[in-house]
DNA sequence: AATGAATGAGGGTTCATTCAT
DNA sequence: TATGAATGAACCCTCATTCAT
């Protein structure tokens, strides 16, 4: 456990103070002087590490997303059941962005919509992590967790599209401290999809919906075996 | 019910030109000159009728949203039933995104993150007609139709997260023409959304969650009187 | 004869300054600010006019050469005999670079050597006149004034060549006030070449070199046969 | 004859490359760390040999220069008659620049239009075989083998004029294989010239220009006594 | 109302050169 | 001696914006 305290080379101070400009006035409105001068180094020193302006922004997501993601594969297999790897993937995302509130404000806000980011290998990793979640979905609908009819890419862009939108949100607010912060708004969210998505089966024995004035009719029921309800 | 046709001003020309322009370069990479060519006028025009760049970037929106938003609010009231009018405010949305494309683009591109825009009056138009779903969402917990403990903000994070979405993604993959068309997923993604934070019973609302191998235990209770949840 | 003074354009006056600096300082190392000074506008109006600098360095012979070029091409026919019509192209060259020593130090000095202004409108028109001048040797080889052996490009090269290396040698030294101008020199410079080339005889051609103390042997042959030339 | 194979040491490694990139590209657009590059050194070393980027373009025709114009110098004081010294002097001329394409594109089209390479020992060098042609030229005036009038400088810029007017050309064109090489002209420009200058006298004896149709005539004239012909 | 003409202000990028190691 | 690393100093070029006509 002797960790190895790097150093922070010039190029992570470099990419430091870039995030930290990028993030708060947007690439176009951020100057190479200005980050330059927020990292304690001189202009051409960043060109001598980055070849343009725009291979400074792509760069910066490409050492965040990487590391995070390569952690997200290692654990993901040990994780049984697809919705327990569903949470867990988009745990990984929640906590990235909330505990790098620049990163995420870059990402969400700068990068998302360039059209160039998306030829990169930062956005490669990101569409491999995607993908995976997408892989998930499709899982729980083979083994029969999810309904058979489920929409596997409407059911990702639910689960993406409400995180993004939470995230993009707070951050235009000025990042305001929430009560309920978006990680603890996780499992409501799993919990509406996946009651949603849901297959539900008297017979395969999971779970039951059920009304209480039904209850009399269900005693007979049970009594008799199973039942279930959908929507 | 006699139509004017307004003949196009020099205003909708220059607007008209800079949405285009906008929406496929960005804000930042346009150019007033590009725009101006494109209208047919002088550069010098366009700022006869906006003061600055950003100006012209945020009329557009605004003419289009305070449209569409008038029409929504006439009929959102004669709607019945809060998922009907939930419903109807989403296809609002799709409609508004998929028929205007360079609108979409703008808006969910270019717009979402720009910080001044949320103090245009665009953006406020926006606003309430978000809030207006908020308060759907709201009604409907009231009135039993949703879960109690149902998030409002979080529901409505995900109908307009998803859509956003969706929307997005279509642009950035060149707004290839969909099997499913991103209309066609409203009705999945509100029955997903419904079904799971609709109330399970009209009356009590509580909702009860239980595995057949209890069912011998739950007989039980069901004939003293009771209930419980599960996840 | 009523002459239109044109006034002078800004364009104009941005060409005369480029000129004055280009041939003062050389392309590279002048700068635009200076230029643009100069000529009494700011930068960026030098690129209302001119893409780029190397374009407005193209502009500058262009507008002259052309001019010369033309008053060249409707002179020449109107002149008899070939050497005639050499000197007179000769002059023209001379007249240009003497009457104009910016522009002869631009276009020997920075111009000549520059890969890229070969495919200039401008080096076209010089090219042409370069090849009207051979088309004349040509002629003269032809129809018998100058030797048929006379190898039409090197007598070019010879023409040329020397008068580009007095005027570089001129511009070289600072321009110095000459004894001999190099107006002056042309045409004992034509005496030497045509004296060199000129066909000796019309009919026979052949040459014969001879020393004069052999003149006894050679009034023997020549009592038998014969007789020749030399070059 | 035991030669001394100097190694190449580091400072000739890095003229070499100089030469080679000055020539391809130019002074201004080469850079230094495309030269060290090609050397396979490091941007600094070069500076550990130069004190500046034009100190290093003016050491290689030093080199050149020099090894060239001592040979040169042995040579020429063997030879009799100015015509043969001139014709030796011009032919270590074409064959330097002939031999190393690169050093003659650096002296013709970077190092020619220098002002500040006139005032280096190399171009010191060079003025001095100038001066060594020059003195042939008026020697052979002098002893009457060119005619008293001729003008020495103009004779001159003929002769370096023609070559270098030639070289650059052919520079210029991508040093294209050419069927009559220059070196073969070399005598054909010789024989203009010498022609156009040569005195022609009756009476001094040297040399007799005449046409086979006259040699009837001729013969009487050497009977008389001598005769010869002008421009 | 409309625009041609002009520009101020600024930004990204390059590169010769330096210097501690 | 050799160099990796760093930078100061420019320079070209862009473009939103202005204003006289």
């Amino acid at each position: 456990m002797a960790d190895k305290i790097k150093p922070k080379t010039r190029k992570d101070l470099i990419m430091d103070a870039a995030l930290c400009i990028f993030a708060e006035k947007g690439f176009q409105n951020a100057t190479i002087t200005e980050i330059s001068k927020e990292a304690g180094v001189s202009d051409a020193t960043v060109y001598e590490y980055f070849g343009t302006k725009e291979d400074l922004l792509f760069a910066i997501p490409e050492r965040i997303t990487k590391d995070t993601f390569e952690a997200s594969a290692k654990v993901i297999p040990y994780i049984k059941g697809v919705e327990g790897k569903i949470r867990a993937i988009l745990l990984f995302y929640i906590q990235l962005y909330q505990s790098n509130p620049n990163y995420s404000a870059l990402v969400l806000l700068q990068l998302m919509s360039n059209k160039r980011f998306r030829q990169t290998p930062a956005h490669t990793a990101i569409r491999k992590s995607s993908h995976v979640l997408l892989d998930c979905i499709r899982e729980g609908i083979a083994d029969g967790t999810f309904k058979k009819d489920s929409n596997p890419y409407l059911v990702r862009s639910m689960f993406m599209g409400t995180i993004e939108h939470l995230f993009i949100h707070w951050h235009m607010q000025g990042m305001p401290k929430r009560k309920p912060s978006i990680a603890e708004l996780l499992d409501p969210l799993l919990e509406i999809v996946f009651d949603g998505i849901r297959a539900k089966k008297a017979d395969s024995g999971t779970t039951l919906y059920l009304k209480l004035e039904d209850a009399g009719a269900l005693a007979k029921i049970l009594q008799k075996k199973g039942g279930g309800t959908t929507s």
